[in-house]
This record gives structure tokens, C-alpha cells and sequence, in this order.
DNA sequence: CTTTTGCTTAAAAACGGTTGCGTTCATTTC
DNA sequence: GAAATGAACGCAACCGTTTTTAAGCAAAAG
């Protein structure tokens, strides 16, 4: 004795007019009597009836649901864009289907592919490298898409993002001028653009202004965690730096907390700007310094833009620079 | 010149086998004649033929994805479990709709529909407190529905969560034998089951074990943000509190770092366990001691209840007590 | 050699909607 | 009063699968 589920048609029935007349006003049309509306709406109410979305989306071929891929939903950068992607997804009437890819380049075609498979009306990528295998499928689908918090180097798909150049520049023409000559890199892997290309350029040109040599060995390639940051201090010392530029709050919290297991006094021995302005800067003690990327409005306008996408509508640019900041807190003289 | 999406049809045709034929090799339907499934199998990769999930969910009445409510991704706590969630869920072959609620009745029962109408094969539910309203919609609805990290007092649905009784009722007392007879208990509202009923009685327990009456100004509720345990922290320290059980990690950290900041030492002048032992624990100075809850286990072990709902097997029991631990760290003495 | 049996496969009916097109009918217009 | 207009609405094709039913056919059985 399966509750039946009550379909168009019953409603129809119900009602004494047809489908497509109960399809009409469950979709705002305008074309629907207003008496015969209201009789409808009543079956509708009457019956309990709710429409059935894989039928309308196959029917009118959009689900309005988009897919999200996120490396990982439990890293706060990240989730906080995830946050702003949702509320405006939602704003407009979207749901987003979320998959986590570690950032593997397999994972990601694998889920790309499922989500292609169901119909999603655009995506959003997020991650910090754009493999070859996942831009080749970028370039195969023709639903939109759009990267949020990250670079495309040949600009195929939308994307938000700040000027990843211009703020490293600043937060390390902000650590020079406080003192340090020696200021250390320590970001992702530098075959990713977001490092190699742009943070790396930013702090080679703040250098260069302040007539300072560029010294490799000042530049760490670490994983974005807290654990690597505890593991990768004493390489720091080692180093001799007195200053970080670091990717990563996370990261930037592991070294600052061993900075100060290891006795070294922050920021009065050495000082650390970190990257992503998470809850994380606040909570540390003493606060953490950090480039201020407004990650729930990346979000927020990555998801704005493809809705934009979705609806064929003009785009003025398909790459979105958001402005940022530097927050100046307690790791900074 | 739209790219045409080919279909199951020109899969047929181009095979000069029926679509029936084409479904069941895709579907990997052993009745094929194995000839015929290397034959079906070619023209499926020479078409690039991707089968739509769309028609699939209408034709079988399973869209393989699951709805998630979730008060905050940008929540550790959440985030955690939303992770343990996800990862069983690929394994399975689910896809995962994830929609924040800020843990708002009206949102939940308005995403609840929407999520219905989009015949999500199942529902797993996070949040402190389930409303009359949502409870009510939990019941009407037919479609498999499991509790993550929370309680359900009436055994409607299925719920993962650990004792939250027996481990409030550990940490108090261990911090009981460690000296405090002070002990505080700060928390979410006294509204919501978990807190007001197991939590509360945990505390009680422990009190009443230790020969201690019972103090209601000693007992706090919070928000849960590390703001919150900032402004939280003068009061506690009024109330004669020289230790306290802590609802929440963020809020834990506020009261931490406030403490500092008043110059209190910890665990030395006061000691705190708080709840979740998430990643923050671990970054605080000193290192919080936390009641070790195994959220990406309750996530994970939910979506894995919530698939063998999915398949009508039979459960053992409708809700799932995961064990729990005590993890010390710095906060104690 | 005819009848069963069992494996493959084809045909076609769902699944629950949307939508273009055509029809109906009450109003206007001449 | 007949013709034209336009608003409401019904018809039916279609969306791309799954799944039931039955047919075809070769091998086994009698």
C-alpha cells in the first residue's frame, strides 16, 4: 500500500482542465484565468501535490542545480567560499551539488563527468591547479562554468580571484619596510600557477623595488597544513629569515605555533604574513597578519557570474579581479 | 549549430541493436551476449555516449543523490561530518546536494521540499535542533532520513551520535578529580535536547557523584562562535568558575584566548574541556583537551546507515552510538 | 523430427513533466 | 450581425531512460 505519488495528471483530473494548463500556473505563466488559477492552486493544495524535478528536468532540460567541486570542504578557505557559492546559489533558486576532490586530478575528471551526467546547469571549480586532463574537459563541455579563487592562466571559463601579484607585492614591501631583509616565501607547490607564477612574481618585484637581491633559498614549497607548518619552521631559522609571506592560514598557524614552542618571539623576532584572512588569524595568539581575500564574496560573485552564464546573458569580463586588503594584526611589527 | 547530445538512440542505431539492448550493457546487465556488449560497447566510446542521469532518475525513480542539510559549512564541526559524509557517499555511488540552513526552521523546511521535490533517494540531517515543524515534515515524508551528530528524542529517524550523557558527564569529572569543585558548563541553548537534557544531565551526573550540589549560575548559554567565548569569558570569571566544559571548539578558543588576555594562566588557573576536537584543539596555545567525538566517523557511519535505508535492507537499530574519547592536552592539568 | 527450454534481443509502454501549436469562445470592430 | 482579435486552454509530441512483455532462435530433450 505504497502512498501513491500524486502526479500533474491527478491535479489535472482533479481540477477539470489539462496538464498543461496545471503546468501554466505552477510556473507563473501568465496565460491562466485567474478563477481558473485559483481553482488549481486549491487541487494543488488539496491533493499535497509538489512537482516532480527530475520530470521538469528533463522535460525543459534544466535542473537548476550546479555542481561544486571543492578540494575539501573541512578547509576553511574553501568552505567559506563554498558558503558564499550556496547563498547566492540559493538566492536564484539553485541547489549545488558538492564533491570533494583532495585536489586529484582524477577525482576531479571522474566527478566532472558525474556531474555532467546529471544534467547540471553550470559549475564552479575550485582548486589551486588546473590540470591538463581537467582543462581538456572544461574546453569539451559546453555548460558554463566558472572558477572561484583561482586563476585560469589561458582564460577559457569565468573566474574570480583577486590580484594574487599586487598583494603578495604588498604584504612583503609591508615586511621590508618594518625591517626585514630576509623574508621568506613559504607557499604551495610552485608548479601551480597561483604560486609559481603570481605570488612568486609579486615577491620578486617587491624585492626588486627594495633593491634586494632574490635568494632561492628563501622560498618554501610546503603542503597546506598545520602539521607541515610545525615540521617546516626550523627550515625557516635554518634559513636565517626573520619574515614569512605564507599561502595558507593553516600553514601559517603550525609556524607561528612553533615559532613560539621553539621560543622565538612573533613578531618581535620574526614575523609572519599570512594568506587568507579565515577565522584562523583571529584565533591565534598573537593574531596573525594576513592578505585579506574576501573569500565568501569570491564566492558570492563567482556564483553571480555564472548564473549570469546559465542565463545566456552578456558578460562584461569572464575573469572578475576582487579588490583585498591587508588586515594588520599582531605578527607584524 | 548546437552540439546535438546523442542519446541511448544513436547509441542503438549506430549498433544496430535496440535501446533496450544499449541500456542493459550500460547498466551492466549480464544478459548480453558478449559479442554484442563489445559491439554496443565501441560505439559508445566512438560516440562519446554519456547516459543522462536526468531521464535515468525519472525512468528507475532513483536520482542516486542524497540531500544534506547542514547549518554551516563553514563550521568545523559541520564541515567535519559533512566530509565523513561525502566520502561514504561517493563510495556508493551518491552525489551529495548540500544546502545551509544557519539551523533557521523555515529554511530547513523550505530546503526539505525543495530537496524532496528534486527526489533525493535519501535526507541526512545536521543540527542541534530539530523544530516541530521540521520533525513534522520528517514524518510525512517517506524518503530515508538520518540524523548526523544529533539526537532524535523520538526515535523517528535514523541518528548517529555518540553518548553525549556519559561524555560530559567523563569530562566534568575529571576535572572535578583534578581539583575544581567550580566546575562551569558552558553551551549551546538549554532549549535544544542536546544541551538542556543530555549535557545538562551529564554535568549533574558528575556532580552529583562527586558529592557536589548542583549550581545554576554556573551554567552558560552561548552562542557558538569564537566571538561569543570572547565576551563570555568575564562572566565565567565572576561566577568563581575555575574550570569549564565547553560546548563548542570555537567558543572554547574565545574563552581561551580571552583568559590569556586577562592574563589568567591555563590549565594552571583554569582549565577548560571543550567538545568537538576538531583541528582547532590542536592550534590553540596551549593545546585544548577536548572530549574527542569522531565526526568524520558519525558523517561517514550516517551516510552509510542512511545507503542501507536506501536499499530497504534490514538495520539492526535505528540509531547509532559511536564511542567516544578524552583526548588531554594542554587546557588540563 | 517435433517440442521444450533457455538465452538474447526487440518493441513499446511507462516515468512526470514542458511546450509549440491549434482550437475555442467571448469581445471588439466595422 | 458577421468578421476579426486575442485571451485561455487543450492536444500531443517530446525529453532520454528503464523495464516489462514477448518474440526469435538455437540447442537440448523426447
Amino acid at each position: 500500500m505504497e502512498k501513491q505519488t500524486i502526479t500533474i495528471y491527478d491535479v489535472a483530473r482533479e481540477a477539470n482542465v489539462s496538464m498543461a494548463t496545471v503546468s501554466r500556473v505552477v510556473n507563473g505563466n501568465p496565460n491562466v484565468k485567474p478563477a481558473t488559477r485559483k481553482k488549481v492552486l486549491e487541487v494543488i493544495d488539496k491533493l499535497d501535490y509538489r512537482p516532480n524535478a527530475v520530470a521538469r528536468g528533463l522535460a525543459s532540460k534544466k535542473t537548476t542545480t550546479v555542481g561544486v567541486i571543492i578540494p575539501d570542504v573541512t578547509n576553511m578557505f574553501f568552505s567559506s567560499l563554498a558558503r558564499g557559492i550556496d547563498d547566492v546559489a540559493t538566492m536564484y533558486k539553485y541547489n549545488i551539488i558538492l564533491a570533494n576532490s583532495d585536489e586529484n586530478s582524477q577525482k576531479e575528471v571522474q566527478v566532472l563527468n558525474t556531474l555532467l551526467a546529471k544534467q547540471v546547469d553550470g559549475l564552479i571549480y575550485m582548486g589551486n591547479d588546473i590540470s591538463d586532463n581537467i582543462r581538456q574537459e572544461f574546453s569539451r563541455s559546453k555548460t558554463p562554468i566558472v572558477l572561484a579563487g583561482s586563476v585560469d592562466p589561458d582564460e577559457q571559463v569565468g573566474s574570480v580571484n583577486i590580484d594574487y601579484v599586487a598583494a603578495v607585492e604588498a604584504a612583503t614591501t609591508q615586511l621590508i619596510k618594518s625591517g626585514s631583509t630576509q623574508v621568506a616565501l613559504v607557499t604551495g607547490s610552485l608548479a601551480q600557477p597561483i604560486n609559481g607564477q603570481y605570488r612568486l612574481q609579486g615577491y620578486k618585484q617587491a624585492l626588486a623595488k627594495a633593491g634586494l637581491a632574490y635568494d632561492e633559498s628563501l622560498v618554501f614549497e610546503s603542503e597546506y597544513s598545520y602539521h607541515a607548518g610545525l615540521a617546516l619552521f626550523p627550515q625557516l631559522q635554518k634559513s636565517g629569515a626573520t619574515a614569512a609571506i605564507v599561502g595558507d592560514d593553516e600553514l601559517a598557524v603550525g609556524l607561528l605555533d612553533a615559532a613560539l614552542d621553539a621560543g622565538v618571539k612573533v613578531p618581535e623576532e620574526f614575523e609572519i604574513i599570512t594568506s587568507n584572512n579565515t577565522k584562523l588569524t583571529e584565533m591565534a595568539r598573537p593574531q596573525l597578519t594576513s592578505i585579506d581575500q574576501p573569500l565568501y564574496d569570491i564566492g558570492a560573485v563567482a556564483m553571480r557570474l555564472l548564473t549570469k552564464m546559465m542565463n545566456k546573458e552578456d558578460i562584461d569580463a569572464k575573469t572578475i579581479r576582487l579588490g583585498f586588503d591587508i588586515t594588520t594584526r599582531q605578527s607584524t611589527k
